[in-house]
RNA sequence: GUGAAUGUAGCUCAGUUGGUUAGAGCACCAGGCUGUGGCCCUGGGGGUCGGGGGUUCGAGUCCCCUCAUUCACCCCA
């Protein structure tokens, strides 16, 4: 604990033996809806040239201009840990010909790093389950990707998680907003708060998100996205909020929702779990029809959202869907004396070939410690190894719930757990 | 990046206006039961009191700095 350097660093975390198994069954659960939808996994690397996300995310985002984990290589290269991966898989797909017989269905679960301040739900490594679809323009593959982050957590036992849907516009209508909501906020400038102002000057669409009182008052008689969306991004939402019903996912219309990322148009959504506190928002996702060209490729639409793990795993915790820890073997060998721990790692051994999950006796002790130890683990069955028994050839298998005691032949041992 | 709270054994926490060798419960180990878990009894191992500096005869207690966690903001998953 005194050196500093030798401790974990800040932001991140040890996910220790209790708490792996509910990760296991996270990701599980991931992988197999996922694929349910027709989505194959794409895993890309964990560090990238900065150019990527400066393109692709943007440069005046938070996340590449004050965020991101950069370094220079030995080469003189300007890397960086990826901060997001949706940039680095469109990265991917410009270098391969997957493109070429769209659409293209692929998920991902990577660790993302962002120098952030943290908190509860907020680490500077976190993991998320991604999903994206490309070379798809229409609202269906929109409400696609929503329903399969829908399928997830329903399958995980949650509900009571709110989606929440806004169109942000397109290249063509986008601008109009801006200009028109710059033009109206910078009337009544002085009405808003000190990070307000700011915003105006640097992204103006998040004014509309702002908490504090006196902003919201100004923006309620605000231009609304809505009112300025062009005639293609008005039939696009249409699309999506018909195709979600039809599923009958139930999502409320949000105005004020923004993201963000610079390359998202047209939907946006989220999906939120309000006892998390500041950080409940578990998914977030939308359209990036633009993103391939920014990193100067070929125009292709795409959908898609990351899905926050450890979010999602606090969650469970706060709905009691976390499920008790279980058994972590079937059988506990114990034995008497370190003459016969050759003899115990055999059977051991034996029993593993038949599938089994066995532990033995690391540290010679007593039977009584020996006992305990199984008894911690959960362990069914004990398959005791000592000398009385071992000259008949036979090994005791005590039952551990019943105190039930029988010798086994210890050829035999293995056909008896096969059962 | 802004504001605030917290930091004592592996875990949950006591620790009176600064005053002798820093405690409890749980956990762990051993013995009681010389080869049998859970209950009980007895004993034991464990702590640079987050770290550094200062005030003082004396600091877990007071002051400063620092690190970490948590909460709100910001941002986002």
């Amino acid at each position: 604990m005194a050196n500093v350097d030798l401790q974990r660093p800040r932001g991140t975390q040890d996910i220790l033996p209790a708490v792996t198994p509910i990760w296991h069954r996270v990701e599980a659960a991931a992988h197999r809806v996922a694929q349910s939808y027709g989505y194959r996994e794409i895993r890309t690397p964990v560090f990238e040239h900065v150019e990527v996300f400066r393109r692709g995310v943007g440069d005046a985002t938070d996340i590449v201009e004050k965020e991101m984990y950069e370094f220079e290589d030995r080469g003189g290269r300007r890397l960086v840990l990826r901060p997001e991966s949706t940039a680095a898989v469109a990265r991917a797909l410009q270098q391969t010909s997957l493109l070429s017989e769209p659409p293209v269905r692929l998920y991902y679960i990577q660790s993302h790093f962002r120098y952030e301040r943290p908190q509860s739900g907020r680490l500077r490594q976190h993991t998320q389950f991604g999903v994206e679809a490309w070379g798809v323009p229409g609202p269906l593959a929109d409400a696609e990707v929503i329903a399969l982050a829908e399928s997830l957590l329903t399958d995980l036992g949650l509900k009571g998680l709110v989606v929440r849907l806004n169109s942000i516009g397109c290249s063509d209508c986008r601008p109009r907003y801006r200009e028109a909501l710059v033009t109206y906020l910078a009337g009544r400038r002085d009405e808003l708060c000190g990070d307000c102002q700011r915003r105006l000057d640097q992204n103006p669409l998040r004014v509309l998100d702002c908490k504090v009182p006196t902003c919201q008052a100004v923006v309620a008689d605000s231009p609304k996205p809505l009112d300025y969306l062009c005639e293609t991004c008005q039939t696009h939402l249409a699309g999506v909020e018909g195709a979600l019903s039809a599923l009958g996912i139930t999502y409320v219309r949000d105005g004020s929702l923004v993201r963000g990322l610079d390359y998202y148009t047209r939907t946006v959504f989220e999906i939120g779990y309000d006892k998390l506190g500041a950080q409940s928002t578990v998914c977030g996702g939308g359209r990036y029809d633009g993103l391939m060209e920014a990193l100067g490729g070929k125009a292709q639409p795409a959908v898609g959202f990351g899905l926050g793990l450890e979010r999602l795993i606090l969650t469970l915790g706060a709905e009691g869907l976390v499920p008790p820890e279980g058994a972590a073997v079937d059988a506990y060998i114990a034995y008497l004396g370190p003459q016969l721990g050759p003899e115990a790692m055999r059977v051991a051994q034996m029993l593993r070939a038949a599938g089994q999950r066995v532990e033995m006796e690391a540290l010679g002790r007593s039977l009584k410690a020996q006992l305990r130890r199984a008894q911690k683990l959960m362990a069914p069955y004990v398959v005791i190894i000592g000398p009385q028994e071992l000259e008949r050839g036979v090994a005791m298998v005590r039952n551990m719930e019943t105190s039930a005691q029988a010798e086994v032949p210890i050829e035999r041992l293995a056909a008896t757990f096969a059962r």
